[in-house]
DNA sequence: ACATGTGTACTATGTCACACCATACACATG
DNA sequence: CATGTGTATGGTGTGACATAGTACACATGT
């Protein structure tokens, strides 16, 4: 069974919702290292989506360093996701000034932004459900 | 003089990342509420883009609530943009979350997150520059 | 040896966003 | 009346997105 589930919104790329919802499931240890990731043909029955958008998922995640590629076998999820000093850089400025900008355009205060971040990093640290 | 500057990325939509610079000027003081706004023919003479999509800029800011359009006069900043529960939630919810995934993809810690946080946050608080 | 399941590679079609060009109109101000 | 404003309308080109269909090299099952 495929570990993970999409609920599909319109003007989102379906391959970009299926490919976060899996980068979801590895980094919160869902999937963990070595595990074997769902096939394309799986995919494609799973999400009914075609063949060849399922391929851009696993290839998204490829390109990210989270899957690895045994040909002829399958994909499984990477050891250890790799990160540079200029990934780091790029995601701590251009991701989180959105994200002020855009809390402050809707009056939010510092502590709601930051209350809801600590949320969703202890959300993600162990696979139990959030409560509402 | 327009207010803001813009350096622009291939991969984005032009209107997108003008509106982004206007929406930070909006948003940091440096453009306040009653202010003129810059027309559609001195957007696209300074940043060099099409008429058209100059306009797309003021209609995104308008669709924000951050502008109001005074017929024959032109736009000027809004007095106090509204925002509803559901902007609200959507933000701390869809927004936050894609931050975590990426930062802890990325290996990174709640306090460098937090930290980056903080920063953004008091550098648009006044129009002073940030240290780097 | 053979069938099956895997990733991967092509070609092609249709839709849509994006950005451009150009023109035109209604409004308010000088 | 001319000028500057927002707004609307056509058209053109490029690219992303998603679809369909076909094909190949690889590894594993029997």
């Amino acid at each position: 069974m495929i570990p993970f589930r999409v609920v599909f919104q319109p003007g989102v790329p379906l391959y970009e919702q299926v490919a976060f919802a899996a980068k979801k499931a590895i980094v919160s240890g869902q999937l963990r290292p070595g595990d074997p990731f769902p096939s394309v043909r799986a995919l494609s029955a799973e999400f009914k989506i075609n063949p060849n958008t399922a391929h851009k998922v696993t290839g998204a995640l490829l390109d990210e360093g989270l899957l690895e590629v045994r040909p002829g076998l399958g994909a499984v999820v990477a050891d250890r996701p790799v990160s540079t000093a200029a990934e780091r850089t790029r995601l701590l400025n251009r991701e989180i000034e959105q994200l002020v900008v855009e809390a402050k355009r809707l009056r939010l205060s510092l502590d709601d932004v930051s209350a809801a971040l600590d949320r969703h990093w202890s959300k993600l640290d162990s696979p139990q459900e959030a409560k509402r």
